[in-house]
DNA sequence: CGGCATGCGTGAGTTTTTATCACACGTGGC
DNA sequence: GCCACGTGTGATAAAAACTCACGCATGCCG
């Protein structure tokens, strides 16, 4: 068998990487790893080829002369392979894949998650259109609609679930240190953030926490959840939203949520494929179900 | 960050053998892998790419256009970066692990699974030493002894046990055909082949399965255990062996065992490393213990 | 013309690899 | 002297790869 013994190519990548940022950190940077990984990649490769290719200073890596030698022969044969690929890729029909979700959605939770399927599937080009009406008026053709709830919805979808949901209130840090909320009631002192096309949510979550008749300070109205979350980061007031559209700004505190037990239940979060859509139309759906939850 | 995408590159390795053989079972060979998963990393790289190398016929492949434009221009970067890496490798000390053993298992254990360790790890050369003698009188300098039983070793060696085994009885098939044996009383009926250096093992086994007065038809007296094998393997009569001496001849009905039930368990076989000894060697160690039991 | 062998595809399950996290270490700058 | 920075590493979690066992379609051969 004419094999020739080839090195382990995925650590010879990272070598590269970190051989032309000659530091692991920012090389793990670039590959979005962790610079552990780096390391261990590199050690790996170093112990096949039984030869040192980094010399470690304090905080500085340098190349020996083995590793430039490496770097300056296997570099242009990557590059040829990047090359031949790229040239295959154009080649190749462009594959999308339409989604249809209503903006509020998109932008909070769907967008931040585009770059990890389009690293997952190169190939498959990602289109977006917002829209409030259904699917079922879509103005657009689409091959995959994401909404909450099946009303309204074409048989032919097949609406199937992805991501459960509920309902809470959310208020930016600052504004609870002027006016604290530690119960319910205490939400009457405030401003509530309201959305045009979900004014009902409000009424739902206090009749849901035993407070139908809680009348606020002041309301403000506004035409989308994420611009009432904006709204919410800015201070202005406390924003009634699925947890699905947090994203970070719980985790990096721009929000807080005061009263964490009184949530409500939501209605999942389904897809729907359309009935001429293709097999990226499937890896997509695919890649939505392996979305965590969180 | 600007990183091109690069293709999976180890599916792109596969792709290559295959393309080479026009085969995913043949590729499959020479990579020590199963078809199934050359299938799935080129169906992987072909996903990624979108677009198909190969032309699916029945039982046969061929390659695409785009397979034979990216076999011309992938096949020569990677064997530019073979090259490349073994420049390397022969700068690189030669690092070699001396192991000293018994002439018998070097022959009919070790040896069979040398190209394993050193595709595993491809610097370090194996040189063996075989001899008689126990480790602590060896004629040459070692870092790894492997013996069976610790007696006479010196203290420093640090024996640790790697592979439990078993003393059984083994024929020709054909030799079987003509005077079968069913029970072990049949063997009165055969010659014995008994190794010079381990003359107890017959008496040891027969007293073991309780027949210790069992005289057979004839003796034939051979220096080593593997020779003693060769000849029941030719059909000169019953050898008395270590399981883990069998090698392929079992499973590829060159030798049968009558009788398995009466099996006389052995000492297991240890290794030691010898105080000196470098990283070679305790790689060695480690691939050793990985060794499967069988 | 049925029975068998061959080569590839694939779902389920397992093993191996790889990466992350969290912490340690050593040093150079402030 | 102390902190900040970049790298090494053990434990563990996540992901990728592989195997197994089976299915399918077809050509070969008695």
């Amino acid at each position: 068998m004419p094999s020739p013994p080839l090195p382990p190519l995925n650590a010879l990548r990272m070598f590269l990487v970190a051989a032309r940022h000659l530091s692991f950190s920012r090389a793990a940077v670039e590959l979005n790893v962790t610079h552990g990984a780096v390391s261990r990649q590199i050690r790996g490769l170093e112990a096949f080829l039984g030869v040192a290719l980094f010399e470690r200073q304090v905080r500085r890596v340098s190349l020996t002369a083995e590793g430039q030698q490496l770097y300056a022969e296997a570099s242009p044969a990557l590059e040829q392979i990047g090359q031949a690929a790229r040239a295959l890729m154009v080649r190749a029909p462009t594959r999308a894949v339409r989604i249809n979700a209503r903006p509020s959605f998109a932008v909070r939770w769907l967008i931040p998650r585009l770059p990890d399927f389009v690293a997952h599937h190169p190939g498959i080009e990602p289109q977006l259109v917002t829209t409030l009406l259904p699917p079922g008026k879509a103005p657009e053709p689409f091959d995959i609609a994401i909404r909450r709830s099946v009303e309204d919805w074409p048989e032919a979808l097949k609406a199937q679930p992805f991501l459960d949901d509920e309902l809470v209130a959310v208020a930016a840090p600052s504004l609870l240190k002027q006016k604290p909320v530690v119960e319910p009631r205490s939400l009457a002192q405030h401003t509530l953030l309201v959305v045009k096309t979900r004014k009902q949510d409000w009424d739902d979550w206090k009749a849901h926490v035993g407070l139908p008749r809680l009348r606020p300070a002041r309301r403000l109205q506004l035409d989308h959840s994420h611009i009432a979350l904006q709204a919410a980061v800015d201070g202005l007031g406390f924003a009634i939203t699925a947890v699905s559209l947090l994203g970070t700004d719980v985790a990096q505190r721009r929000l807080v949520c005061p009263l964490p037990d009184l949530r409500m239940p939501l209605p999942p979060m389904y897809f729907g494929r359309a009935p001429g859509a293709g097999r990226e139309a499937q890896l997509f759906a695919d890649w939505l179900l392996r979305q965590p939850t969180a």
